[in-house]
DNA sequence: TCTCATGAATTGGCTTGACCAATTTTGGCG
DNA sequence: CGCCAAAATTGGTCAAGCCAATTCATGAGA
């Protein structure tokens, strides 16, 4: 489980702390944060490195600073809440933007696919195939096996885009059918479709890794319907 | 010497000479420029200053900073043994990736297109074309223009990510771009993408209207890295 | 001669302290 | 009450210095 880096750059983890601290205490846009003496006694920085973070969220664009003035937020909140819902979100919804989204991405990982990318998704169907044999979950494997093929493009928006659709951000109702769905033949049938998605790859077949994977989402998607009613 | 006469951020103005500075001697992917002691002097500026300006350049991937080490110039994915992050983000990643979202969601649009959507649509294009005409920025009418297509697929979560790709959330960088890309030609340019893609979806033709937003997509991303130098 | 410890030099990482300029606040005067 | 100048506050920048990580030259040992 690599989590990351361990002694990341000063003025990332005090962004980080800003950022968080302004999240904590709600403040909305326009909000004027303390001064930069405070803020770095405050987070117990020196001023210099205080200001790196600023510059580095006001590239973000999370804050905008005026001189002599004070540091004040830009950015709009919570997200959403734009115009009108469509159609309520449902897991149907989920899987077929993940359809596009990961049948998309994985024609551009099949032609960077490396070989060791391709052993560490072999590595990950083995646990799963163990974690289904020992009758758990394989959720942890699932999208660890998705994340491996979106990191492949290249493309760091993708793979946010694609694990944030694992997450709840996109859909709290499909996160909470992942629960219930554990049924005992849907995982190992999701197995056999994770093989042949990763056949295609080694292959570095595009069009075939394609096919594989949207079989797959849409298989899923019935498995959900399915426990759904 | 930054005596300089615009109220720009000093820290700006040395990232604007050390691209230019790069540019101009043509260094390329993995050079290593000067220290920072030695960069700051020929700069003219304090050494605090100086990393003001780096973090900026690293935070936009021009620059990549290692510690006891030096300064290099952001270079390319070494091929093998990668399984760290990809490339740094950038409005190139993100512009492919809307490249694979709306390319994608335009089709299922122009299959459920109503005509009040369409009118909307017509409506949104003749309000950037004014904007366009007073000199302004349409910023607003092209995030409406794009929003409203995503949202004729119905399909609330597709409709959230196109919205999320035009937030700071999977790019800030871009967003602050937008500031300086305020050429002339370009936004009429723009506009008249956007209006292909209106007329494809008049007709009801998904592949048509699919190959213009890709187009459309294709050229942005090449004014912004105009712009970027 | 080649290898590889080992220590000096180099380089980024971060702090303290200070001064300037722009903005905001304060307080007194009409 | 209203207006304006002085004072306080705040961001903008600089100078000098210490620490830790990385590099690199050097010399001892195989």
């Amino acid at each position: 489980m690599g989590k990351s880096d361990e002694p990341r750059r000063l003025y990332q983890q005090v962004a980080d702390q800003i950022r968080a601290s302004v999240q904590a205490k709600g403040l909305k846009k326009g909000a004027r944060l303390p001064s930069e003496r405070d803020l770095a006694q405050e987070l117990g920085v020196s001023r210099p490195s205080l200001r790196e973070a600023l510059i580095a969220l006001e590239i973000e664009g999370t804050v905008e600073i005026r001189g002599g003035s004070g540091i004040y937020l830009a950015m709009e909140e919570p997200r959403s809440a734009d115009t009108g819902p469509a159609l309520g979100e449902s897991p149907s919804e989920l899987m077929q933007a993940r359809s596009i989204v990961e049948g998309s991405a994985i024609i551009l990982a099949a032609g960077r696919m490396t070989d060791e990318a391709l052993s560490a998704l072999k590595q990950v169907l083995d646990d799963m195939a163990r974690s289904v044999e020992a009758g758990r979950d394989p959720l942890g494997e699932d999208k660890a096996f998705h994340l491996l093929i979106a990191r492949q493009t290249g493309n760091s928006v993708i793979t946010k885009i694609v694990a944030d659709l694992f997450e709840e951000r996109y859909s709290p109702l499909a996160a909470r059918l992942q629960d219930r769905f554990g049924t005992p033949g849907t995982w190992s049938q999701a197995l056999e479709e994770h093989q042949s998605i990763l056949e295609a790859l080694s292959q570095r077949d595009p069009l075939q890794a394609q096919a594989a994977m949207c079989r797959h989402l849409e298989a899923s998607r019935r498995r959900w319907l399915d426990v759904q009613g």
